[in-house]
DNA sequence: CAATCGTGGGC
DNA sequence: TGCCCAAGATT
């Protein structure tokens, strides 16, 4: 190592210069790369449909919970073509339980554009991807890089993570955000760009975690500034946040002779947006007695003991649960549907839906793919 | 820039 | 249990 650092400062390459981190990392990811699902396997050219999809999956979200979802839709809709021929129900119901869901509105939107583009082939450059709906600055970096190596560094946690210990970054996110950018940017070896995009998300999901993480095994143990100095927890720095008050609301079980639910579509955008929902009063700041009112119809409501609490990024929430039986002619109230019971697994239920109608004895029997 | 936007898992 | 976090985008 030396003497390759001691050789490249008389090549115009100082010892700590951009190449050096680089190449450490990559040698460690040739050994050490995870295998995921939507991953090509070295020498393996790597699918853009596979690689966008996998890419707004995991925008805020787990390689834990994305894996089953990413199959399940690769085997609904094999291909950008098909994704795009889809109903927007179809790929609503496939998202459900996922989150953020206007990434499932955005994906099929860009799924949509890809298939009337010439070929209906992703467009290579990451402006041009970055115009695409869903594809912000991280995604649109990461599929140039991943998807057709293209040099391109995409900044995600992970990496703000390993940039702000490897050269002790003090500022602060958001705000330290472009000097990251920099400094990544600054790392990218044109050789390999999608290596190394993969290669510093599995170091800072592996070894270079937020809490302990595991610098004796890490290629850049040597170099790093905040392991230098024992920091390495400390990074990266971060704003204080502020938390979101408690919301509370009622929410309205209505379930007739022949077990079919009484649901309504949230509107398109915003909290939930185009997701199913069981009938329910606005939520508020304080506990409110006219929440009932918002029976969606008049019938026997019951009020069912206990609450049901639900915890969203911004804010948490309580929703108290009434439910009534109906007879079965009883007319749709406005804006509502009657859903089988049979199918309610087919619906766009939100998990704090689901926990509802679980909270009403309602089982919601999924159905199959 | 700051707010909004879900959910599950780990410690 | 409560808090932090996870391959961010949009407005």
């Amino acid at each position: 190592m030396v003497t390759a650092a001691a050789t490249a400062s008389k090549t115009r390459r100082p010892a700590t210069g951009a190449a050096a981190p680089a190449d450490a990392v990559l040698a460690w990811y040739d050994r050490h790369r995870r295998a995921l699902p939507w991953r090509a396997r070295p020498g393996e050219r790597p699918d853009p449909y596979r690689v966008w999809l996998s890419e707004i999956m995991l925008q805020q979200t787990t390689v834990t919970a994305v894996r089953p979802y990413f199959e399940r839709f690769l085997t609904r809709f094999a291909t950008v073509e098909e994704l795009a021929a889809a109903p927007a129900e179809a790929v609503m119901q496939a998202w459900a339980g996922l989150g953020y869901y206007s990434r499932a509105r955005n994906l099929h939107a860009c799924a949509r554009a890809v298939a009337a583009r010439p070929g209906g082939r992703f467009p290579e450059d990451e402006a041009e991807l970055l115009a695409l709906p869903g594809i912000g600055p991280y995604t649109a970096a990461a599929i140039a890089a991943i998807a057709f190596n293209r040099v391109a560094a995409p900044v995600d946690g992970n990496v703000e993570r390993v940039i702000t210990r490897f050269y002790a970054i003090e500022e602060a996110l958001p705000a330290a955000k472009p000097a990251i950018r920099a400094r990544t940017a600054a790392l990218v070896p044109p050789p390999r760009p999608g290596d190394f995009a993969q290669a510093m998300m599995d170091l800072g999901a592996t070894i270079c975690t937020p809490k302990r993480p595991a610098c004796a095994l890490c290629p850049l143990t040597g170099p790093c500034a905040a392991r230098r100095s024992g920091l390495q927890e400390t990074f990266p720095r971060k704003a204080p946040k502020r938390e979101g008050a408690l919301r509370h609301g009622a929410a309205f079980v209505c379930v007739r002779a022949d077990g079919a639910v009484l649901l309504r579509t949230r509107p398109p955008r915003g909290l939930l947006g185009g997701m199913a929902e069981v009938p329910g009063s606005d939520w508020t700041s304080s506990p409110n007695p006219a929440a009932w009112a918002a029976a969606p119809l008049a019938a026997r409501w019951r009020r069912l003991p206990g609450i049901v609490r639900h915890v969203f990024t911004h804010f948490p929430l309580e929703l108290a649960v009434a439910r009534a039986e109906v007879a079965q002619g009883t007319p749709v109230p406005a804006g509502c549907r009657w859903a089988p019971a049979a199918s309610l697994g087919g619906e766009a239920l939100p998990n704090l839906m689901r926990k509802v109608l679980a909270h009403a004895g309602v089982e919601v029997r999924p159905v199959d793919g």
